[in-house]
DNA sequence: TTGTACGCGTTATCAA
DNA sequence: TTGATAACGCGTACAA
C-alpha cells in the first residue's frame, strides 16, 4: 500500500483512486465501499453516508471496466448505423442514447456503412462484451448476422424501428401494417386513385414490409396493383434521380396523382424532383406522403404529410428487452400517428 | 480446468473462450497466445501461425475489457453531442466513427443535450477510462469542463470542428479566420454591401469566432460594423423565426442584401423565412451563405453557397492527437474550401 | 450488516 | 523467443 501512496503524491494526475483507498479513509472494508455504490445493497444508511463522503473527498468512482469484467455485464450497447444520409438516423440516435443512458446503458456507435468493415466493427464490439447489438432502421443482412452469431459474446441481436422475421433477432418497431393502413386510408379518403409507391432498399424477407402492405391493400381495394420504384438507399438525391428519370419523358396522363414514399428522405427527394426537375406542383399536380416525420419535412419548403413513430416508447421497449423483462411478442406492435401537412 | 470443460459442454452459448484454451490446444503458454495477437511482438512466424489456427478453430478473440483493465488503455473515445437538430452532426459522426475505427478506436456516443445529464454521462465515460472526450462542433462549457477535469480518468479533452482557447483542451478545427476571409472576399467581390450576420450560440470566449472575424473584417474594409442576430441553437426553425420576426415589419430599403450565416442549419432556416415568411426571392432580393456544406443544402430547394471543412483530414488529425504524435499547434489551421451554388 | 477467498482475462515485467 | 509471477479493480458467494 505504501507505493500506492507514493504514486499518489508523485504523479497525482494518473493515480487511480480505488475502492481500497476509500475503504481505508472511511475505516471500512473494500466490499462495504462497493455496497455503498449499489442501489439495493444491505448496508446501513450511516455507513453508506460515511463511505460516500470519503469517496467524495477522494474523487472515487467505481471502475466500469473492472466491474464489467467481474460481473460479465457491460451495460454497453452497440448501435449500428449504416446510412448517414438519412436525417432520421440522427433523431433515432438522439432518442436511443438519451433513453439508454437514463437506464444506465452507454452506447457504442458503430459505423457499418462500409460493408467490409462491418464485421470487424461487430467483432470489436463483441470483444467489449456489449449486452446487445442494435441495428437502426434496417435489418441485419446475412453477412452481419453470421458475424454477430460467430461473435458469441454478443448476447442479443436487436432490430430497431424495423420489423424482422429472423428468429435469432428481436425486433422493436411499430406495426407497419397498421401504419400503412392508416396512410392508405388517408390516400383513398382524399380521393387519390393513381398511386406510385417509392420503396427503399429491398430485403429478401419482407412479407410485411411497407411496400408489400400498401400494394396488397390497394389491390384488395381497387383490384389492381400500383406501380412502384425501388431506391437502393434512403437518400433524397437518389429519390430525385429516380423520380426525375422515370417521369421526365412521360405524358401527363401517365403520371401518378400521388407518390407514397417509404420514408421522408425519399419523399423530400421526390418533392424536389417534381418541383424542380419536372416543373410540377405539389400537391396540386402530384401529391406526396412520407414516413418518420423528420424535422426537415416540417420546413415550409416541404410540409410533407407523414407518419410519426413513437420513438420514445420504442426506446423504452428496447430497455425492457435489455433487462429481459419484456414480453417480446408485443414489441413489434407500436402504433404511431399520421401527421397531416400540405403535401397530400 | 476441468470445470471449464464442463461449462463448455453444458452451456456452450455462454462459454467464453480464453487465451488459456487456445494455449492448451496450440501447445504453448497463454502469454504466447497473446503475443500472437499483438502486431509487434517477438514471436516466431511458425508459432504465431500455430496459435492463430488454434484460435480460429476455437473462435477466440482477445477480451478488450480485460485488456483495457490490465493495460490502462481503453481504445475508446467518448463523442459528446449536444445538438441533434443540425444534420451536420450526422456527417461528422459518420466521419469520426469511420476514421477512428480504422485506427482501432471505438466510439462511445454520449448525448449531452440535457445539461443536467451531461455531467453524469461524462462521469460514466470516465469510469470506462475513455482515452479522450471529444465535443463535436461546440466548445466545452464551464460546467462540462469542471466535470471532465474532476473525472480524472478522462485523459484528453478535445474540441472537434471548433476553435477553443481553453488551455486544458485541444482543438481540431479549420482556421475560422481564413474561412471567413474567404467568404467575406466572395461577398464583397459579388458586390453585396449590406450584410447581416446570423450567428449561432455565443460562447464567452470567442475572439476568433466566425462572427467576430466577419464583423471585424467588414469594419476594416468599409468602416462600419454590420448588424447581426444571434440564435441560441443551430436550428433551422429558430433561424426562421428570428429572420422572420426581425424583418416582417421592416421596409424594403432597410433590408440587408445578404445574410451571412454561421452554418448551414441557420442558412436553411433563413432561406425558408425569406421565401415563405417574407415573400422574397433568394438570391435576387436577399442572398444567403452558409457553412459546413451539409447534404441538404445541395437540394434544388436551397442550393446554398457554403464552406466545406476537410473533415477527413481533421479526423485523421484527431487520431494523431490520440496517439500523442501530433504537433498540436498545427491542428487548428485546417483549410476548407468555398462551395459556390446559387444562393449568393 | 459486514468481512473474506477467489475469480474475471488480460498486460507488464522479469527470468529462462 | 518463450514461460512465469504479479498486478489491474471489482463482483460473487459465503462466512462471520
Amino acid at each position: 500500500m505504501e507505493d500506492r501512496t507514493d504514486k499518489a503524491s508523485s504523479d497525482k494526475a494518473t493515480y487511480q483512486v480505488t475502492a481500497d483507498d476509500v475503504a481505508k479513509l472511511a475505516g471500512v472494508s473494500r466490499w462495504t465501499v462497493n455496497r455503498a455504490f449499489k442501489k439495493e445493497a444491505s448496508i446501513s444508511a450511516k455507513t453508506r453516508e460515511k463511505v460516500m463522503q470519503a469517496a467524495d473527498t477522494l474523487g472515487y468512482l467505481p471502475d466500469l471496466l473492472a466491474a464489467s469484467l467481474a460481473s460479465d455485464r457491460s451495460n454497453l450497447v452497440c448501435l449500428m448505423v449504416d446510412d448517414f444520409a438519412n436525417p432520421h438516423k440522427l433523431v433515432m440516435l438522439e432518442r436511443l442514447t438519451r433513453i439508454l443512458r437514463k437506464h444506465g446503458w452507454d452506447s457504442l456507435l458503430v459505423n457499418t456503412a462500409n460493408d467490409t468493415e462491418t464485421s470487424a466493427a461487430l467483432m470489436s464490439a463483441s470483444q467489449r462484451r456489449v449486452d446487445a447489438a442494435v441495428v437502426i432502421g434496417i435489418q441485419f443482412n446475412d453477412s452481419n448476422l453470421a458475424t454477430a452469431q460467430g461473435a458469441r459474446r454478443v448476447r442479443k441481436l436487436i432490430v430497431f424501428a424495423r420489423s424482422s422475421e429472423n428468429p435469432d433477432t428481436i425486433s422493436v418497431c411499430c406495426d407497419d401494417v397498421a401504419a400503412m393502413d392508416t396512410i392508405t386510408d388517408y390516400v383513398i379518403e382524399r380521393g387519390y386513385r393513381k398511386p406510385l409507391f417509392l420503396a427503399g432498399p429491398q430485403t429478401s424477407s419482407a412479407h410485411l414490409g411497407r411496400k408489400e402492405t400498401f400494394l396488397r391493400r390497394w389491390s384488395n381495394e381497387f383490384g389492381q396493383t400500383p406501380d412502384f420504384l425501388v431506391a437502393d438507399r434512403y437518400d433524397a438525391r437518389l429519390a430525385y434521380d429516380l423520380i426525375h428519370g422515370t417521369f421526365v419523358d412521360r405524358s401527363v396522363q401517365d403520371l401518378p396523382d400521388i407518390i407514397v414514399c417509404e420514408n421522408d428522405a425519399l419523399a423530400m427527394g421526390a418533392v424536389d424532383a417534381l418541383r424542380y426537375g419536372l416543373g410540377l406542383r405539389v400537391p396540386e399536380d402530384i401529391a406526396v406522403t412520407g414516413f418518420d416525420d423528420i424535422p426537415q419535412v416540417d420546413s415550409p419548403n416541404y410540409k410533407i404529410t407523414t407518419y410519426r413513430q413513437p420513438l420514445t416508447a420504442m426506446a423504452e421497449g428496447l430497455v425492457e428487452i435489455l433487462r429481459g423483462t419484456a414480453d417480446n411478442s408485443a414489441l413489434n406492435h407500436f402504433r404511431g400517428q399520421l401527421v397531416v401537412r400540405e403535401s397530400a
